[in-house]
DNA sequence: CGTGTTTATCGTCAGGAAGACGACTATGAT
DNA sequence: ATCATAGTCGTCTTCCTGACGATAAACACG
């Protein structure tokens, strides 16, 4: 078979760029890198890097996601679910002609969802990270313009709000949130990451009914706990449904 | 600022390929073209082909679509509606190491929902393009295995389903239905675009009061046809309502 | 040791949406 | 004239949700 002709085609770089979301105290945060070279040196970054030449996408998203925080990838459709596994699912691609001043790089962005973790371990080339309120960092990239020191880089405050709005829709009709949370957890404690995650309050009594009253979705492990104060909260784990019909529903505005 | 490195990373090819689909006669069809040359000469493929040096994703899918189809892709970002605009969104990247044999390519699929339209019109390098229904292909696949003469060619058949449900869901809570009906049609016109995507039948009072009763969703234009035969219907134009709250609801299998 | 605070959990009630389905209307075909 | 076809309006029942009262079980503090 012959090979392509290398001039009927131009050449690419491939990368992956990462959304990592967690909640911490309340609030919808994600991993930033800061930037250690040209172009937007210093300024905040999503982690990302080059798709190795024997490497499918996701592969090298897991990858990624390992080199910057030791979470081990959960792929969906893959069966085993080791203990720290985290979420981990394509958003979508992002190839504007001059989205990198050097050459023409197409990014694929991959979205990760944790649950709270400890302090972010700078890794690779990054020389620091940080976990960063997505609210904050998105009123900023919209307050001060594209070329303000607190901008993001790249298009990355595009593939940020990209993969919140994913995120933010995706647990409304899907068992995702629980991706949030540690292996066992209170139902009050995955209301705070519906709350946290869509920036609203939510009645600790209907929800309760929902979700304890939708089939596959929670199963009870017979513990409790007191870890969040107050009366002791029967224990669960992700059941095997993913689907949830009828959805959660986000309250207007 | 310093170029790449080119040893740094190493070098693709980025496609687009289209999972176009329309409804005709009562199933949803999707364009595939015969390949003429290796690899998987002879076989059934999605229509696509490399990005340009200069252009976005999402122009090189609205060229190869306008190549294949002689639709004007309508980015549901943009203002400007032309009559025979197609809805065009991006679905998702594959790029399996070992997907095209000859090298390394990283494929953008891009989903496009088009109204019923002429006969295709071969263009480009594709000898000749049909209209398939997307349930004998994809059963076909399944049934005849990867290396069946039948099977599509590269991964195309794993495009293809994920393209035909995304279109499945997206129905659901979104107004996008519109998007395979000409510019007026009636409610039992898009109610037969519900019933052949989902490949179920629909109570057509129920349909009705739904899609009335949802406001944004359709603007009656005053006229009414009888093109469907029986007692006239009304026309409608797709309103301004792009997310449906409360969704349509798929009815259990 | 009681009292207040916090969180969890159960129950009730009203309003809205959807499924099932009856009834009527306006065309074209025979 | 009659029938077949498709469209449109209503009704009834059931389920789900939002609002909210009430109780339960822990801890903190005097």
């Amino acid at each position: 078979m012959p090979p392509y002709d290398p001039s009927a085609f131009p050449p690419f770089a491939v990368t992956v760029d990462l959304v990592v979301l967690t909640v911490r105290s309340h609030a919808l945060c994600t991993l930033v890198v800061r930037r250690g070279e040209e172009p937007f040196q210093g300024r905040w970054a999503l982690p990302g890097g080059f798709v190795r030449d024997d490497e499918d996408l996701g592969a090298a998203a897991a990858r990624e996601l390992a080199e910057e925080t030791g979470l081990c990838a959960h792929d969906p459709s893959a069966a085993s679910v080791p203990d720290n596994g985290a979420h981990l699912e394509q958003l979508a691609t992002y190839g504007a002609p001059k989205r990198d001043p050097r050459m023409r790089v197409v990014s694929v962005a991959h979205l990760a969802l944790a649950p709270d973790l400890p302090a972010p371990r700078p890794g690779g080339d990054a020389n620091s990270a940080r976990w960063a309120p997505v609210e904050e960092l998105l009123d900023q990239a919209r307050a001060a313009g594209p070329d303000s020191p607190d901008a993001l880089a790249f298009d990355h405050a595009q593939i940020l709000s990209d993969g919140v709005e994913r995120a933010r829709s995706k647990i409304e009709y899907s068992s995702l949130a629980t991706a949030f949370c540690p292996p066992e957890f209170t139902v009050g404690e995955l209301r705070r990451v519906y709350e946290a995650v869509w920036g609203v309050s939510l009645d600790p009594r209907n929800f309760h009914r929902k979700v304890t009253g939708t089939p596959g979705f929670l199963v009870p492990t017979g513990g409790t706990t007191t870890r969040q104060g107050g009366r002791p909260a029967q224990l669960f784990r992700a059941g095997g449904a993913t689907l949830l019909n009828p959805p959660m529903l986000r309250p207007e505005v």
